[in-house]
DNA sequence: CCATGATTTGTTACGAGTAACATTACCATA
DNA sequence: TATGGTAATGTTACTCGTAACAAATCATGG
């Protein structure tokens, strides 16, 4: 038994296992998919063949005739941000079951990258593709024409999409928190951004426009980089030297808002006494901390699963109904503000 | 242009941009990989031809004769798990720039599933497969044997590897923290383990270790759930109740420390004065909250990374030079012990 | 103006599995 | 025992890109 592995040192084949039995390997082939359609004596010892080989199915040959790769593209902007980890979590958990790959890629908000990493992704015969960011080039939509599988865009609920979107309204999600805070007292909010990628520019105009739709003056802190605590921290410290009476903070994620209420705390500025603090997405740590981060709640995971979903049904066949799936935001309080 | 997308409902061969051209597929491939290798005009109209069809290569012919995919294989037992969210980071970052795709799949901690994802990797041809955990089935074992791809098995740095395994010694650190802790004064520890998989089950042998070595009596609460800040909170309350004079809790991860250490701040109980918490793996948040949180901190990051490294290095025929990479981990005391 | 070699393009076969069609084996019945 | 029908197995062709070999084209020098 291991003689026969260690004799052939590539990969068993079905001709492998179909000489072994001595029968063609059409017969071995049948015998994987419906093994009633062998007879009796045959089925026990292509069983064992199999067995003693090792074989493992080769799907290649069937890419190849049928372009059916039962793999799924997933692209993201990014792997750093804990909201795609959540995003990729609920994906999976609809593809795996369905006996579907997930096939991963990122391109760090980069649209040449993008690009690339379609082409790679339809390289492999993806049957169906989760991308997110609403904005995508000529060379990226004409790609997609071309490859005739179901597209699905995620975390926008813009319009229009490609094919169908699946998301949330971002604008109108940081208009709602910056009404909400306003309305609960502060006047001198300031919005903290990072990445500067689509929906961050959909959440800069939210909060602008609740801004001065209040009679407010909006003022927003942007870097480029990705987020992180000590972002939220540096961003405190430049928010109260430029306005010294900021009495309201309002970050485009938790990260950020996280950093910023920590550094709060070590230099002795009271939350939400002093200064009022938001994050957005709502993840885990927001939801438990002491004191609980007020933060728009959105639906990462169910996003994913929800796209996982759309995107299996209609390699089933079944038309899309809504090109636009918009799912619910939720403002929370929680302490902070 | 656009009508010649339209007209085909399949994606366009090489045969189809050959054909728009007037000369073989040979020609168009030569032109694909050496674009010098055709004439001038030709190049120009080649060009052209793919542009008008929106040619995408296909991977599986490449992947049927030369059983190359140029991806490789990620198995992970879990995505809920930030952890794994951050090796995997560490893998792509390696992966990408060097044109490799990312295959991602996990298996929920169950060896049944293991195996059933390990066949569904290679029936994709995966290049190499970075793996976790240290025990496998004899028939993983096989199905690698088998397939004569290079394997790195992560998260662990115990021995004998199927070929290769990278990570850090986990008993080593659980026994490092715990003495840690009983040299600040803390005399009645208690561990809070979840999923009770191979690498907390080491862990556990860790604490429990360095809890007689210095004649002092272990007490461990477990969970077969996945870890959680609520999980956190709930094992506190058993701990206190199983044994109230409780002065040290030790947590199998961050999430059920950060969501203890919340609980005792709810509840009045003074972080380090009445009880020490310590952590393990020092995600981005316990190095960022107050208190600081103790933890033990673990590259994660730098294990996927290493990971691919040494993957590729071996797909490019370099021999392992070592079995077993051990890791460095770091403890941290924090504020919070 | 043809032979020679170099350059460019074409032809054939292959990889692994399967659909479609072809053949063989076997059993029961007349 | 021949025949019909069915069950079981075999054969061929196909998927797409490319290696290996073959052929055609071209330019150059004698």
């Amino acid at each position: 038994m291991d003689m026969a592995i260690k004799m052939k040192n590539k990969r068993p084949t079905l001709q492998d296992v179909a000489d072994l039995v001595g029968v063609t390997k059409m017969t071995v082939s049948r015998y994987l998919r419906t093994p009633d359609s062998v007879s009796a004596p045959l089925q026990e010892k292509i069983s064992a063949a199999l067995e003693t080989l090792g074989y493992i199915p080769n799907r290649a040959p069937d890419i190849l005739s049928k372009s059916k790769s039962h793999a799924i593209g997933v692209l993201l902007p990014s792997l750093t941000n804990q909201v795609f980890s959540e995003v990729i979590r609920g994906i999976e958990s609809v593809l795996e079951p369905a006996g579907y790959q997930t096939m991963l890629a990122h391109y760090g908000y980069s649209k040449e990258a993008e690009e690339s990493r379609i082409a790679t992704l339809l390289s492999y015969s993806v049957d169906g593709l989760i991308i997110s960011e609403s904005y995508h080039t000529d060379r990226v939509r004409k790609m997609l024409a071309v490859a005739g599988i179901p597209v699905i865009e995620i975390m926008d609920s813009v319009s229009p999409p490609i094919e169908q979107a699946i998301g949330i309204d971002n604008q109108a999600a940081a208009y709602a928190m910056t009404e909400c805070m306003i309305k609960r007292g502060r006047q001198k909010i300031v919005y903290f951004a990072a990445r500067m990628d689509q929906r961050t520019l959909l959440k800069i105009r939210g909060y602008e426009t609740a801004m001065t739709d209040h009679g407010l003056t909006p003022l927003c802190l942007k870097t480029h980089n990705a987020s992180s605590f000590t972002m939220g921290a540096n961003f405190l410290k430049e928010a109260l030297a430029q306005q010294p009476d900021t009495d309201g903070i309002f970050c485009t994620n938790d990260d950020l808002a996280i950093g910023a209420l920590y550094a709060c705390q070590k230099s002795g500025i009271r939350i939400p006494e002093d200064v009022a603090i938001a994050g957005f997405h709502g993840h885990d740590i927001s939801r438990a901390m002491v004191p609980l981060l007020a933060t728009v709640i959105t639906p990462r995971e169910d996003m994913g699963r929800l796209a996982a979903e759309h995107l299996l049904s209609r390699l089933q066949g079944t038309p899309i109904t809504q090109a636009v799936i918009e799912l619910p935001f939720k403002i929370d309080i929680g302490e902070s503000i």
